[in-house]
DNA sequence: GAGCTGACATGTT
DNA sequence: CAACATGCCAGCT
């Protein structure tokens, strides 16, 4: 373990959206700026949009991270794919 | 190294 | 009530 990431930026920020988002379970959403409120910044919602699409991880589901207005917002994969992913998933 | 971009939010007009 | 303008952060060019 003495090796860093030199390929990935994985910063500290990052990292935490990534943690955080996968820990959302099924059924269950969360807004941008929840998102960043827990990664440790209240006004950081925009690099976690910023963090997530460029995060192409499937194990991450960005999907489930939504507006604070109850829009779906956008997604890497299409925003009409987004919705459907989360009706599929119960959120309504 | 500096500047621009963007999957947003909030406030004001 | 709706639309426009500004602010903020991290990542990318």
């Amino acid at each position: 373990m003495g090796n860093i990431d030199r390929h990935s930026k994985t910063t500290n920020f990052s990292q935490k959206v990534m943690a955080i988002v996968t820990r959302i379970p099924e059924g269950q959403i969360m807004t941008y700026k929840q998102v960043a409120i827990l990664a440790g910044s209240h006004k950081a919602y925009r690099a976690v949009g910023n963090i997530l699409k460029k995060n192409y991880d499937r194990k991450i589901p960005c999907h489930r991270v939504v507006r604070s207005d109850g829009n779906i917002g956008q997604y890497n994969r299409g925003a009409i794919k987004k919705k459907e992913l989360l009706k599929s998933e119960g959120y309504l």
